[in-house]
DNA sequence: GTCTATAAACAGATAGAC
DNA sequence: GTCTATCTGTTTATAGAC
């Protein structure tokens, strides 16, 4: 274990205040956090952020080019690597779980979203990290439907769906029950499928 | 034409405070608008948002509470009256509008969300209110859907599906084409019936 | 590289005039 | 009922110490 170089202490400390500032955003917002609470949940003072950043909305701005889309690509990943049979209920897993026990996640992305609509100069770059994952699922989802303009289109819907019922379920759980995600993702590939047959 | 009474004149005053309330909110967010800048858009100072609200928080609360759901609620009507067969494109086309003409709308139904996950004491009145428009669509889909159940985990589907699409298509409308939702529509009710024979 | 102290601006809320 | 003036607390951002 050797000593840290000036440059890996930097590394470290952006990254713990990065670690901090999702933290705090997703708890309070971006209008609504601090500069000097995200430095305190960091355990560093001011300083350290505009050191290391040009201030809170350029924090933010790298939170979201750099963070925005790895929680989702990681579970586009866990699904590749389910059996086939098993991707509905893997996802609806998935569901429960993000929506249940990471608290931070769904408040975190809406602040991303809204910052996006807020200012159309990152909107394009927004929209790219969003493409990421679904390009994932849609490579995924080709697996078992063929058509390849149909599979991009199904993947579209599984992240809208997946975004609506974790947002949905935070505030109603009983209107989102724990196997409903898997449900809905099998009604739609049944019927997507019976709609290849007869177009 | 007579003459306002006080009453009437508050009343006026209250409404268009909320009407600005509803621009303001959506465009800036609840910690980014100024009280200021709200009585301005309503073309009145701020002393008329002290006279007719607690102050910023309860003005948006009070907004959460009247209008939160009355334009979904509207849809939902909207729905009703359409011919049966026609329910999916009429959805559709909604969506659309709802997407690309309503600017504030989603913003400021994603501020009502963070809200609501944000201050658990308001979490069961957004819930409530937002079951509601859920209960006009569960009614209508058991018209075609006789079992109860089913119709209500379809309802739930349908309002995240709708929630999500409308958010992706405002930051990236190539992946949400105009007849994206009517199509997962008629997927997913095609697939449900299918499951209805073979339980 | 990070911290402490401070400057400068701003926003929420109130009191009293009209 | 609403407006103007003001008080108070908080916040961003910077400058200089270590």
């Amino acid at each position: 274990m050797t000593r840290l170089t000036r440059a890996e202490a930097k590394a470290r400390t952006r990254e713990r205040l990065l670690d901090a500032a999702a933290r705090v955003f997703a708890q309070k917002g971006l209008a609504g956090a601090s500069v000097d609470e995200i430095a305190e949940a960091a355990g560093y003072s001011i300083g350290a952020v505009y050191s290391n950043f040009g201030g809170k909305e350029q924090l933010f701005v790298e939170l979201l080019q750099e963070r925005a889309n790895d929680r989702v690509n990681r579970a586009a990943e866990i699904i590749a690597e389910a059996e086939p049979a098993e991707a509905n209920g893997a996802l609806g897993r998935l569901l429960v779980e993000v929506a249940d026990k990471d608290a931070d996640f769904a408040p975190l992305q809406a602040e991303f979203w809204l910052y996006a609509v807020r200012n159309p100069e990152l909107m394009e770059t927004y929209a790219e990290r969003m493409r990421e994952p679904r390009r994932l699922l849609t490579d995924l989802v080709a697996r078992s439907v063929p058509d390849a303009e149909r599979a991009g289109e199904l993947s579209s819907i599984v992240i809208a769906l997946f975004q609506g019922l974790v947002r949905m379920r935070r505030v109603d759980p009983d209107s989102v029950p724990d196997e409903l995600f898997g449900r809905a993702l099998r009604w739609l590939f049944t019927g997507a499928e019976a709609d290849e047959e007869q177009p």
